[in-house]
DNA sequence: GCTTCATATGCCCGTCAAGTCATATACAAG
DNA sequence: CTTGTATATGACTTGACGGGCATATGAAGC
């Protein structure tokens, strides 16, 4: 239902899939670890699941969950146009350039696209 | 009040983001772009701004919103574990590595820790 | 069969956030 | 000072989501 965004802005979820970075987990374990209801964390992997964020294999009367990196594939692509922003050494050119557009003013450096 | 995450589940305040990225914005220039009401863009930049993803500086009667790179980093670094899941080469020594923690070769039976 | 363990799901409730509308503030121009 | 423009803010409504609890499903073992 919700977007890649809103799944992840829910901090127990992104605590879960912090854990299923490490390693895959059972519900269990998750439980166990989060120190949360069981039902809280079912429903959460039910979200992260639905979502993509996370696949389930059955193991006996477990479910062993593991990640799914494409939904934060998808997060991280999102992030490509404002890493110019922190990518330090091109820091000040690319806030003037974006300064430009609005203000023709040449601060100690003669700069020229 | 709420986390970075939070902020940027709400699509409307990632549209105004990723505005600000090409370049600063006016209130009006932001409200025209994304053909929504006045309010709804001044109380969206209200819960950017406060929670430093935007400031803005004042010129005449505009507001001009510029964007502060600091809580997008922060994404960014929450992003690094995960991201060896998706470059590519390494992928699948790590899934063997990540396998390792739990089975070496024992199905059907379940173990504690 | 019944019981136990592991997980999922349904229901109810409180909370919180976003949208809308109206109004307030601030500045500029006449 | 009045009018118009630009932005912020307050009140109110609505809807979604997470937590808690109870219950259902399902597999394993007796």
């Amino acid at each position: 239902m919700e977007s890649t965004f809103a799944i992840i802005a829910e901090p127990n979820r992104r605590s879960i899939l912090s854990l299923l970075a490490a390693s895959e987990c059972s519900v269990g374990e998750l439980e166990t670890q989060l120190r949360m209801p069981q039902s809280s964390v079912s429903k959460h992997l039910r979200v992260l699941r639905e979502a993509g964020f996370v696949e389930a294999r059955v193991e006996a009367q477990r479910r062993v969950y593991r990640l799914r990196p494409e939904p934060l594939m998808e997060v991280d692509e999102w992030l490509t146009p404002f890493r110019r922003f922190w990518t330090a050494h091109v820091d000040a050119l690319e806030r003037h350039l974006d300064r430009m557009d609005k203000t023709p003013e040449t601060p100690t450096k003669g700069k020229k696209r």
